[in-house]
This record gives structure tokens, sequence and C-alpha cells, in this order.
DNA sequence: CTGAACAATTGGTCGGACCATCTGGGCCCG
DNA sequence: CGGGCCCAGATGGTCCGACCAATTGTTCAG
């Protein structure tokens, strides 16, 4: 349990009293004397454990005064919300359609060559592909850069990460995208194309159907696996209903 | 510049060193009591300064070996990137008028209710009142949780944020918001009214409209600002060429 | 009752000391 | 000559005691 260095611990140890309700945000904790007391740790172990709380934002030391306890909600590094990959897919088509709206209405030639080679890497690798899954994110990833606007880019980008750290929506997408991978070919080339022909009305919409056709094939996909959920649930009291009149 | 705590000055110093390429990642540092030497500080110091950047997983300290830079990608988690005040708007204008959008379709009375008294706090105070600025970001917050989606809700969530946490974005948004508060109550009425209505379309624009209006009244701002700024810069250069003919 | 000076508390820094661990190189054995 | 073992030096880990500086609560003079 001990991580091999001291103030880890001791670290853990306040930041259990903090999450205990022993000391609530804004009150303050015992002074480095006391509680080094206490922890029957020197001074300066409690001192770079309060270093240490206080760099992860949960502290705030006041010279001459002492440590006073933030704001949990500072402290935690922003957790990721709770998202769908309905929801998801949603917000992703509303934002990266607008997003190719605008990268029409700007886009350069050199750009438009590096989402060809995108477009020509997906269309040479199959579904699970680690090296297609990359190309599809860049695809996105430059794109959201044509528009010109890295506030915009910045969020599809958030988004994208969600899709890759939330484990639930990663699922989804990865059965989803395992198929249908001409659908995804087709959809990408048309997107480039509107953008090559610097349509932003076109870009939009072409970026929106892939996204609705993903949408689909998601509905679709969670359809069927709740289908078999039910099945095999059904199946299993069939077997324990048999069972029990055969007794 | 020093930041009260020595380590911290420390911390950015060794910090330098590694941007500046004498560490690049995966180096080692030089010993403790090496540093400590070379700044002029106690070991303690330099310690507490290497608990800090561990801390925020700039480097991994080995014992009995060395304190190594670690691949700068695994630090810097998140930074928030570099986004100007006009691009953030923009984005917020597509975003939340999206939201604005969804929201409209779906939204209930109490949430409507809700929408009130923010507008009502809003009317009761001035540009620089925190309550008044809470009640603005309160208001956006319910229009993007009413879209029903958590992932846009989370995105403008996001870029909140970042309005809040970036200064120059900050300085602009503070002194832009400071004047033209009528408008900012009349605009927040319009969108209120077209959600009341379940107008999906004029929730749309009520909200571009809104954001375009920010985005012009920055535009003026800026303009004002660096026409000063030039003004300043060249009185400046004329007092200097006044006294350099003088000489 | 008010305000200024004081004293206790508390964090900030230092130097030195000792221990545990790691690393590299030399030594011994095969 | 080569490989593995072992030890000494280097390095981080922890502690102690001391002193300084900022803060804060108290006390006392006006």
């Amino acid at each position: 349990m001990s991580d091999q260095r001291l103030y880890h611990s001791v670290a853990a140890r306040i930041e259990k009293l903090i999450e205990d309700g022993s000391y609530p945000p804004g009150s303050r904790l015992p002074a480095e004397r006391e509680l080094a007391a206490q922890f029957g740790v020197s001074r300066v172990a409690i001192r770079e454990a309060e270093i240490a709380l206080q760099t992860l934002g949960r502290i705030r030391i006041k010279t001459g005064s002492g440590a006073y306890v933030l704001d949990g909600a500072n402290g935690k590094d922003e957790q990721l919300p709770d998202v769908s990959a309905f929801e998801l897919t949603e917000a992703r088509a509303l934002f990266e359609s607008e997003a190719a709206a605008l990268a029409a209405a700007q886009i350069d030639d050199e750009t438009l060559a590096e989402l060809d080679r995108y477009v020509e890497i997906m269309a040479n690798t199959d579904g699970h592909d680690a090296a297609g899954e990359k190309a599809d994110h860049d695809f996105h990833r430059t794109i959201a850069g044509a528009s010109g606007n890295a506030a915009i880019t910045y969020v599809i980008e958030t988004l994208w990460k969600l899709r890759d750290e939330l484990e639930p929506v990663k699922a989804v997408y990865e059965s989803v995208c395992s198929e249908d991978v001409g659908a995804r070919a087709t959809e990408h080339s048309e997107i480039l194309e509107a953008l090559r022909a610097r349509n932003p009305s076109a870009a939009r919409t072409a970026m929106r159907n892939h996204f609705t056709r993903l949408l689909k094939a998601m509905l679709d996909e969670t359809e069927q696996r709740e289908l078999e959920e039910l099945r095999r649930k059904t199946s299993q009291s069939r077997e324990r209903y048999l069972k029990s009149v055969a007794i």
C-alpha cells in the first residue's frame, strides 16, 4: 500500500481525512508540526505531502497561516461526463458538420491533398486496423483544423477523446466501425469532394450524412445486441423453467 | 517574478532547462545536491520542486538513481489550447445556437421558469456584478442542459471554462460585457421567448444573434484598444523624435 | 473603545546527518 | 578470456534541529 515514497502515503492519509469530512472545504488543516507528530513522521514529509496536494489543487498553503482545504470540485481532475455513444455522435454530427462548412470556405490545396492521403489509407485498410482508425481520426482532425478556428478544433478533439476514453462508447464505436467499411469510405470521399468544390453547404450535408448513417448503424447494432441479450435471458429462464418442472 | 515559494521558482527554472532542450525527455537531471549547489538553494528546495514536477507528471524520480524527464506529451495533460476570444465566440455561436434549437424542441415549463429567474437576476445587476455573471453562465448552461444531450452540455461547459481560464480571453469578455448590459438583457429575453414558443429555428437565430452582437462588440472594443495602443506608440516615437532633433 | 505594539503560532528555508537503494566497475572463479 | 558476484560510491529518502518571516490573536496604552 505504501507507494515507496513516504510523502505519498502521507498525502493519501491527509486526503482521506479530507474525504472523510474531518476537514471540509475551507477549513484549516492542523499545523505541519502537529500533523508530523500525529502521523509519526518528520515535518519534511508532511511538507512534501502538502506540496503534492497543493500541486494537485486540493489544498492551498498560506504562509504563516496554515493549509486550507480547497473546494473538491477543483481538485479532482475533471472527470469525464457520462455520455452515451448516441449523444456523442449527435454532438459530433452537429459540430463537425459546421466545422466542415467553415473549412470548405477556406481550405487550401495542400490540406486537400492531405485529406486525399487519409481517404486513401482508409480505403486500403479494414475496420479493425489501427492505421485505418488513425487515418479516420486524422481526417476529421484535419477538417476541424481547416475551419481555422482553434476553439472548434479543440472541441472536436475533446469529443474524440471522449470517444476513446469512455469505455462503453468506445465499444459501440468499434463494433459499428468494423462493419460497413465501404460506407465509411464512400462518405469520406463525398465530404472530401464537397470540400474540394469549396461548397460549404454540401460539406455540411456530407458530414451530417456521415454521422447520420453512423447513428443509424449504432441504433441497429444496439437493437441487435439487445435482441440477443433478450434471447439469451429468455433461453436461460426457459432452461430454469424446464429444470423446475422436471423436478 | 518569484512566486513567494522558493520551490516554485526552482521548479520553474528546472522546467525551463527541460524546455530549452538541455535535458530532453528520457535524460537524467543532475543530482539533487548538484542542482542545490548550482541554484544556490538547499537540497530541500530542489526536492520540493522535483516533487511538484513529479506530481505534474513532468519528471519521474527513481530512488537511488535520479530524476528523469518524462515525455512532454504525457506530462502536460490537456493544457488549454491557444484560443482567441473571437474564435471562442464564433465556436459558441455555432454550438450554443444548435443547442438552443434542440432545447426548444423539448424544453419543459420548469426549466423555462428557471431561465426566467436568471434573466430576472441579470436584469437587476450591472455588468461587473458577480451574481449577474453567474446568472449569465447559468442561463447558457441550463439551455445547454435542456438540449438533452450530455455531450453537447459538456462541450459548452468546456468552452465556458476556456472563457474563464484563458486570461486574455477573460479580459476581452469582461471589458465587453461590462458595457451594453441592456443589449444582453434584451437578447437573453429573445432567446427565452423563442424557447418558450418551442420554436427551434427562432431559438437558433436568437442565440446566434446574441453571439453575433457579442462578436461585433469585441471587434469594436479591440479596434478601439488597438487605436489607443497605436496612439500611445505614436506619441512615444514622437517624443523620441523630438528629443533626438533637440540634441 | 480604538489602535498600535507585542508575542505566539505557523509556514519557509537551511545545513547536516544517516539510511536504503541503485549503478558501475573491479575482482574472483570458471 | 569471459561471465557472474560483490562492494564502494553516487543518489534519492527521511529525519532533526535551528532560524527566519509572515500571520494572527492578544494586550495595553491612549
